[in-house]
DNA sequence: GACTCGAGTCCCGCC
DNA sequence: GACTCGAGTC
């Protein structure tokens, strides 16, 4: 099998044993390098299963999955390495050892929504005024506290202004009352985890003793939670094989740490090091203006990637004259290229922020071209899902307040804000869950007559359901479920346009399906089991990016989604100052700047034969019509340093001038368009014959 | 307690 | 522009 690949690639498959760093640039077989060494891993006498491979996302786990099931002759029922995310691993480390680790034998996962309700509530208990922290900001700094292993007393020890000292002591409320609902976040799954390692060493040895090799993708997108997982797993047998591109870091904002990969070789002495740097994806002038664009970074491992092919064309740089111009010309492009017997899936419009798709969504639908939104509102996040998933979850674990808070008058069944405080002021006077003052009581003393009716009758149907529950299968349980709340009913009150009650009633059938192909897929369904799923990105989610890239369609995504796809077409848009770079990098400049540079190659390096950089000169933005600015990225990827600097400056100026909004600036770009070289049948020479 | 309407707010990326 | 929230009304 080596035969296929090159020899760098061979010297990382063949490192069978001791630390392992590959740094692997974009588009240079990383995927198959990981692959080939596992299999190369078993044939030498490694059982499958006492490998570990960790990946970030579910769609690289699936991918990588596939792989190597494809590359290993596999006996029926003969062990799989494991390969899955960080967040899978984890749950599956605290679902063995809930005990050790202070948590409920079915603890819940909460999700965003959830977190955002904790976040208000705990915002509200200490008074802090909507403008100094939102509950936004507030989720973000305890997710940056706690990628960062920081717990609630550190985290106010370390406090350096009000604003910092005041999210601190929301962080501690916060906590407590995730604990109290006997929930964990996101974030905790890691933290956590490595708590428990920490704390009970047999489990920590118990759970590296199942491996004898672990390979870490992704490495530059490590936080210090996984850094510290991965050392404590890999430390006995020093198997370790992590590959990454410091290049390719964009999850800064989420505590990844670039310094663990550059560090590498100082924790893990004697590391053996491999470069991948022949690019086997772009033609050759797209890998020279991402070198360009990417040797603006400074620190960094120094790397070029070279082309293995020869030729190609030459990227273009285009200006439109709006956003709405150029969406029209992009998509009327493609579908003049469709015709002409490309295929929709080699498209891809990738851009940096999920306000950007709207103009593209529309011209799509208009020109009709098949497209697919990836990320964006998953399925999970609709509104009739989360009604359902809140019931499911209020059966499958009682003391999830969040769920319980939701479902308590979803559809209206007479139980009015009043009566919903007064539950909450008596669970949290009395120090326990919603649930227990609603099943167990008694009911607060002040409730109206009605209302303490109708939250008997509540308590009824959700015992009714989890009844039901334990009789039948999940499936089965759910349509039952659907129709003892009169839920089809809620939705023809809530929704006048029967096109819309359509699709959502889809989306609630869609539900049961999911379910219903988990109950056949897993080998011990169960309603938790099934939650877990959904909570981690759901495997089972038919819209999700993998399934939704296997359809012939356009793919429109952001930047961030994009990384470790391909396509032969790829539209860059929107290259302005505000956007790439974003504002808020501007306001912090240095590493913010570096890691939206990096997000700006990562979008470049996705192109296998053509490349379409654009960008508008005016945008729309809350119903304001603002002349924008190009982008600095635009000019560094041509080699343009002092226009790239001017652009800089004056982007700083603008949000000096204007408290962080561009304001519109006749003077500011009037120079002219970035220069391109733009074919007679240039979009730009189109856009302009058009009077709008 | 449910519903309507207008003022104010939204200001990145995601497992 | 699109969405949320709170005051006012039934």
């Amino acid at each position: 099998m080596a035969a296929r690949l090159n020899s760098a690639q061979r010297e990382a498959v063949e490192t069978l044993s001791g630390p392992l760093l590959v740094l692997a640039g974009a588009g240079t077989g990383k995927t198959r390098v990981v692959t080939y060494r596992i299999a190369r891993l078993i044939q030498h006498g490694t059982q499958a299963h006492r490998i570990l491979a960790v990946t970030f996302t579910n769609k690289a786990a699936n991918e990588m999955q596939q792989r190597c099931a494809a590359l290993i002759r596999r006996r029926r029922g003969a062990p799989r390495p494991e390969i899955s995310t960080f967040h899978s691993l984890c749950v599956r480390i605290l679902r063995r050892n809930a005990k050790q680790a202070g948590l409920p034998e079915q603890f819940p996962i909460y999700d965003r929504a959830d977190q955002e309700s904790l976040a208000r509530a705990a915002l509200r208990e200490i008074n802090v005024p909507g403008e100094m922290l939102r509950p936004s900001d507030l989720l973000a700094l305890i997710s940056h506290w706690k990628s960062a292993a920081v717990r609630p007393g550190e985290a106010l020890r370390r406090a350096a202004s009000d604003r910092e000292h005041l999210a601190a002591s929301a962080y501690r409320r916060y906590q407590k009352a995730l604990e109290a609902a006997g929930a964990v976040d996101f974030d905790d799954l890691l933290l956590r985890t490595w708590d428990l390692f920490e704390c009970a060493s047999e489990v920590r040895r118990t759970e590296a003793a199942r491996f004898d090799h672990v390979l870490i993708d992704e490495y530059q997108d490590t936080n210090q939670t996984q850094y510290l997982l991965v050392k404590a797993l890999a430390e006995e047998h020093r198997n370790l094989c992590v590959v990454g591109d410091d290049d390719q870091s964009i999850y800064g904002w989420r505590g990844a740490d670039v310094t663990h990969i550059l560090r590498f070789e100082r924790d893990w002495p004697g590391a053996k090091v491999v470069r991948l740097e022949k690019n086997y994806r772009s033609a050759a002038p797209i890998l020279e203006l991402a070198n360009q664009l990417i040797s603006y970074n400074r620190h960094r491992h120094p790397k070029q990637l070279r082309a293995a092919r020869s030729g190609g064309v030459k990227p273009r740089i285009v200006a439109f004259p709006d956003e709405q111009i150029e969406a029209e010309e992009i998509v009327g492009e493609i579908r003049r290229a469709i015709w002409d017997g490309a295929s929709p899936r080699d498209f891809a419009i990738l851009f940096r922020t999920n306000q950007q798709p709207r103009p593209f969504e529309n011209e799509l639908r208009r020109q009709q071209v098949p497209y697919v939104l990836v990320g964006g509102m998953s399925f999970y996040d609709r509104r009739e899902i989360r009604d359902m998933l809140a019931y499911l979850r209020a059966i499958a674990t009682p003391t999830d307040d969040a769920a319980i808070d939701r479902i308590l008058n979803t559809p209206p069944r007479g139980i009015g804000d009043t009566t919903r405080k007064r539950l909450l002021e008596a669970a949290v006077a009395r120090g326990v869950p919603l649930w227990d003052v609603i099943s167990k009581g008694p009911l607060p003393s002040d409730l109206a007559n009605t209302a303490a009716t109708a939250v008997s009758e509540f308590r009824k149907l959700i015992e009714r359901l989890a009844a039901r529950f334990d009789r039948s299968g999940i499936a089965t349980s759910i349509r039952y479920m659907i129709d003892a709340i009169g839920y089809a009913a809620e939705l023809d009150r809530l929704y006048s346009d029967p096109n819309e009650r359509l699709s959502r009633w889809a989306a609630v059938e869609e539900l049961v399906n999911a379910a219903a192909q988990y109950e056949s897929r897993a080998k011990r369904p169960t309603l938790v089991g099934l939650l877990d799923e959904i909570a981690l990105g759901g495997q089972d989610d038919s819209r999700d990016k993998e399934s939704q890239l296997q359809q012939n369609a356009v793919a429109l995504m952001t930047l961030h989604s994009a990384k470790g796809l391909e396509f032969p077409y790829v539209y860059l848009v929107g290259l302005e100052e505000g956007l790439l770079p974003h504002t808020r990098s501007i306001e912090i400049d240095g590493s913010a700047i570096d890691e939206e540079r990096r997000l700006c190659y990562v979008g470049i390096t996705r192109a296998q034969d053509r490349l379409t950089v654009s960008r508008a000169k005016t945008r729309r933005k809350w119903g304001k019509i603002r002349e924008t600015l190009a982008s600095r990225f635009l000019f560094e990827m041509l080699g343009m340093s002092d226009r790239a600097g001017d652009i800089a400056r004056q982007a700083r100026r603008r949000l000096d001038t204007s408290t962080g909004r561009p304001l519109p600036d006749k003077k500011a770009d009037r120079s002219k368009p970035v220069k391109s070289k733009p074919s007679k049948s240039s979009p730009r020479h189109r856009a302009s014959r058009r009077s709008r």
